[in-house]
DNA sequence: CGGGGTTCTGTTACTATATAACTTCCTGGG
DNA sequence: CCCAGGAAGTTATATAGTAACAGAACCCCG
């Protein structure tokens, strides 16, 4: 197995679900971009474009900085990936797939363990209404928000 | 005057209580952080680190990047300013000052608006409320958390 | 079939952001 | 005086991201 979020066949099943999600929006899942998005799933940590570029090189010699970027802005934009920006890198959605948001962003936050570098996607209601009722109290009108907490992961929290 | 969060008077008290904040903790506000400093408080947007190396040069022609981050590590560290992560720039904090929260970091977000660049500070008790309990929730232990909303300010929504 | 878009990728070069590593300077304590 | 430690200077380099143009593949339409 090539390590990372899960086995080989569920990778399968995410890149299956990516590839019909994109059909659906009527945009290609392209070879360069399937490869890209598996390397990100593929990783246990959230991956910075320049560790992407490595690996993708592996399988695309030529592969160069806007290569990669630009599957990356792809993918960002069909919600498949999201970018974690503490660390000027990228993890693959955790709801992708369960067609509760077909394309296009969600709430969501980000566990940043600063132990193991494991980052927790989770999507709170209460984070998003909290902050949506803060911003409209000084008439902002909020769209995407960032919310990144860096802490203590359970598993290393358990060890020390 | 020189443009920015306010007159050169409110400038001078902000600077004053940093010192102060600074001779409490035992750590000292040097010629160049209090450059660094004032050049970040008079900004009406949060600027960039070359931003900030630019303006530097004029009163300190040899300033080379480690200058200007090291003075800015050192103003983080001790809370007087913030990173906008969103847009790798710096804003004062805008609570410094007020003592309630002599050094290092606050609960605080962000509110950028995407018309006028403009960075609203705000630090909504609920939002960081909300935040510890959906992280203590899969046991994780929420250190500093960054909360940045892209949207519209009630000023550049009330224009169109 | 043959333009003529559009979309995707390749390629080169460059800009922007950030840090490493070593040196020098200054200051305060013995 | 000497030295220990913090701050700043200096050089070089690492990391992140983008601009701009060229080529290829595809599809649609006439």
């Amino acid at each position: 197995m090539a390590a990372g979020q899960g086995s080989a066949a569920v990778m399968e099943r995410r890149l299956s679900a990516a590839e019909a999600q994109c059909a659906r929006a009527g945009v290609q899942l392209t070879e360069l971009r399937r490869q890209v998005l598996a390397l990100v799933l593929e990783a246990e940590q959230p991956l910075g474009a320049y560790a992407l570029l490595d690996r993708l090189k592996t399988q695309r010699p030529g592969a160069a900085p806007p290569t990669v970027y630009r599957a990356l802005d792809f993918l960002l934009e069909q919600g498949l990936i999201h970018k974690v920006e503490r660390l000027n890198a990228f993890v693959g959605c955790a709801g992708a797939g369960h067609d509760h948001h077909a394309g296009h962003q969600h709430a969501h936050q980000f566990l940043i363990c600063r132990q193991c570098g494991q980052t927790i996607e989770i999507s709170d209601p209460m984070v998003a209404r909290a902050l949506a009722e803060a911003a409209s109290r000084v008439g902002f009108q909020a769209g995407h928000a960032v919310v990144e907490v860096e802490g203590r992961c359970a598993t290393c929290a358990a060890v020390a």
